[in-house]
DNA sequence: CAGCATCCTGCGTGATACTG
DNA sequence: CAGTATCACGCAGGATGCTG
């Protein structure tokens, strides 16, 4: 199930890092935990700094997305209309990344925020 | 117990990211779960590339390294003897990270690797 | 041995404008 | 609306040499 780059004998946490590597990726997927959303819904309203940060540009979206779709991680479907719609869901592999996910969160709610 | 800034409402998920971020602190941490290292001993073994990685810069090393102490997760112990001897150490704050890197690493192995 | 000081490079991130 | 095309830039990461 579409994992990439299999490298040889390196470290598992390494890899895991690598692959969730970007600002972006790992909050895209735990915004995704509840339920579908379209590209504008993610950028906006998500994304947009409750902290100050600026919205994310839509050539960095784009790429969190893609690649996040490469890995197996999300499903991008397309439904053709007009206005354009797309919608990005997480995969069973993207699931199973959630408590993973959560558990950072917990520390971080804890330890940092 | 040093948690450097405490973004206001930033997400605990970015938060997270952001303090373990780099290449080797995750790796780091992990590594040192089971006893106190030296300087040296982090660098050679632990961070050589098994997978053909180069060994970590000595600037970045010790970069990595502070921040870490800075953020509260290793002490670093100076026995100030000759030839120098340093040795890093999880904190409390620290092997509560464990559990976390656990996670990553377990889903790491599972679907990466 | 455990690091700093310097210099250098690539890539991740971002801003702006444009398109089907 | 959901992107792609360009251009620009800071900084993490690396290489090399030096020191107490």
């Amino acid at each position: 199930m579409a994992r990439a780059e299999k490298k040889a004998r390196s470290c598992p946490v390494h890899a895991f890092q690598k692959l969730v590597s970007g600002k972006y990726k790992l909050r895209i997927v735990w915004d995704l935990q509840s339920c579908p959303r379209r590209y504008g819904d993610i950028r906006r309203g998500l994304l947009v700094g409750q902290d100050g940060t600026k919205e994310i540009a839509a050539r960095v979206l784009s790429r969190e997305l893609k690649a996040l779709c490469d890995a197996g991680i999300l499903e991008r479907k397309d439904y053709g209309e007009l206005p354009l719609r797309v919608e990005y869901s997480l995969t069973l592999s993207g699931r199973s990344l959630l408590p993973v996910i959560e558990s950072m969160h917990n520390w971080g709610f804890k330890h940092l925020v």
